[in-house]
DNA sequence: TTGACACGTAGGATATTCCCTACGTATTGT
DNA sequence: ACAATACGTAGGGAATATCCTACGTGTCAA
């Protein structure tokens, strides 16, 4: 799963992207520590993360450290943009519709 | 697979968004030509589709109409956010970098 | 140099995904 | 009523995902 989509798709994998965005750079083992899951299991969602290239190691001492790479994010960012105006057309004729009903009363 | 992002993991079904975002509505059929795979293959991209809320289905005659549901991209939207100020800061820090190249010439 | 620590990787069990070929159901046209 | 059309659903097989418990590797501290 090497793509920025499917990356995502993962709940634990979202949530350690939130975790570094958050609090910045964190060696696995602190990532780990937020999971109800095994550390080695955390260690694979970082490794799929790595190959989506959302995240970046960094070897301190015995330590990897991990960090946010939010760059490939834009593709999805890109993805949604032709989506974006179709739904502000929708949210849009909401709005008009709440205004007929607020004209009703 | 209830969820928008799980959903969009798929290429398939990205490009199912895709085409209803280009050309509106269209029957199942009209989709599933469309694609080298089976139709009930397609066919079950759709419900996976359906059960995130992004497609929406009604019955006209005996052809099944899907339409765009935009919305819970929202979702998604909301969930960029915050990555979105992140990665343009890394932007402008390399903007910087290009400005200072530039004043090397 | 030896033990403890912080990791990733191997291997395996189970669940889920994704595709297929039948088959069932509702609608239309004759 | 009957055949054809436009679908969804069932059931199954192969690949992949997701979790686990060992285990191996490199680093630090005594």
């Amino acid at each position: 799963m090497t793509d920025v989509f499917g990356a995502l798709a993962s709940p634990a994998r979202r949530r350690l992207l939130r975790l570094l965005l958050d609090e910045g750079e964190l060696p696995a083992g602190r990532l780990a520590e937020r999971f109800d899951m095994s550390r080695p299991s955390v260690s694979e969602h970082l490794r799929v993360l790595r190959q989506a290239g959302l995240v970046t190691e960094s070897r301190r001492g015995r330590e990897r450290v991990y960090r946010l790479e939010a760059a490939p994010l834009m593709e999805l960012s890109d993805w949604l943009t032709p989506y974006e105006r179709f739904w502000r057309e929708r949210l849009i004729g909401l709005a008009g519709v709440l205004d007929e009903m607020e004209d009703d009363d």
